[in-house]
DNA sequence: GTAGTTTTTTAACATTTGTAAAAATAAGTT
DNA sequence: AACTTATTTTTACAAATGTTAAAAAACTAC
């Protein structure tokens, strides 16, 4: 998806804004399994994925667990460093070739200070940020590991392509054997 | 907390700004037990808890299970209603006698159109929103359920005043039962 | 195609958690 | 105080999940 098209699927911007949005933003190209955010450190940009996958990760004890994956037209924010401007303890990679922009969280910052739409814009996209995770919550408090696997495959069925069950597992919230058990549970 | 504080610790405001918000807002008092924000309703208001403690709560399968509790100085959001302007399903009720504000979405709508300050005032409430579900989440997917109880006590130690343990179990995600057996683990 | 590596599944067993019911405790009422 | 009701803990058993290790399958590289 185009990065024109992602913003306005946010919420409706002039098109005066739109451009400057557009004038902070570089696209960048990233191989497979590149990391462009990294925990402990104050990243100084949002992403927007063009193409490709990634996923969002963190370590807990010396193991890696998936928060998220991330597919074409979503917007990626390191939480801590573009709300509060501190390190973040997420970790994300790309799984696939990737095409993303960034978009410098200083600058987009003074526009929110500029432009009432754009601070509106900003509004909308911290808005569908919270529905999102509450969304991913309220899976994990109302849905058995089982139907957590099959609502993930709907919404992404490409993904058992490119990311080995060990790390769906810890998506999940099950260990490996557990997520073999459901997987063979039907079929 | 009063109603200003909450505002203004959400982000600072100019004086006018602040005022315009105030003036859409009506204090309410609530005696214990009262629901106030109800399932399948678009509802029309938010709120800001000055005293006294809420819950919010959905039902699953005939039971209630909790999603969060609510302190003085927060901000309730029946998230539903507030952004997409469509019916919530969570229900949410005073554990004891409570004094809140509420403030109409839609006018609160119209102040985030005409100020720039409201605007970015409105941007901040959703990223605090946003990181406080983001660390409920990380609770459940990286801590056990007996690490989840005891800081839970730590944030909130009167809370096992106000409400009962087979509550505070759903909150957590586990059984009365399993609670009963975190609680007996030590002392 | 074969050898070597990685990933996934299976098996066996230990641990945790859930369910249902009973016992113990606490709270409320007359 | 005695009775009733509500809440919490405990018990016994069943079901689900985790751990470790081994087997099977899939994937790589030569």
């Amino acid at each position: 998806m185009e990065l024109k098209q992602g913003l306005l699927q946010i919420s409706p911007l002039p098109e005066s804004d739109l451009k400057s949005i557009l004038k902070i933003a570089d696209q960048i190209q990233l191989d497979k399994d590149i990391i462009f955010i990294d925990e402990n450190k104050t990243n100084k940009y949002i992403y927007f994925l063009q193409k490709g996958i990634c996923r969002i990760y963190y370590y807990k004890e010396h193991k890696e667990v998936i928060l998220d994956f991330c597919f074409p037209g979503q917007i990626i924010l390191p939480l801590n460093s573009y709300i509060h401007g501190t390190p973040t303890y997420e970790i994300v990679d790309t799984l696939t070739d990737c095409i993303l922009y960034k978009i410098s969280i200083q600058k987009l910052q003074e526009l929110y200070k500029e432009s009432l739409a754009i601070a509106n814009w900003g509004r909308k996209l911290a808005e569908l940020e919270t529905l999102k995770i509450e969304e991913r919550l309220m899976q994990h408090l109302f849905k058995t590991a089982s139907e957590r696997y099959h609502d993930l495959l709907q919404k992404a069925p490409l993904l058992l392509q490119h990311i080995k069950l060990g790390y769906i597992a810890t998506y999940l919230g099950v260990s490996q054997v557990t997520l073999s058990r459901i997987r063979a549970e039907v079929k």
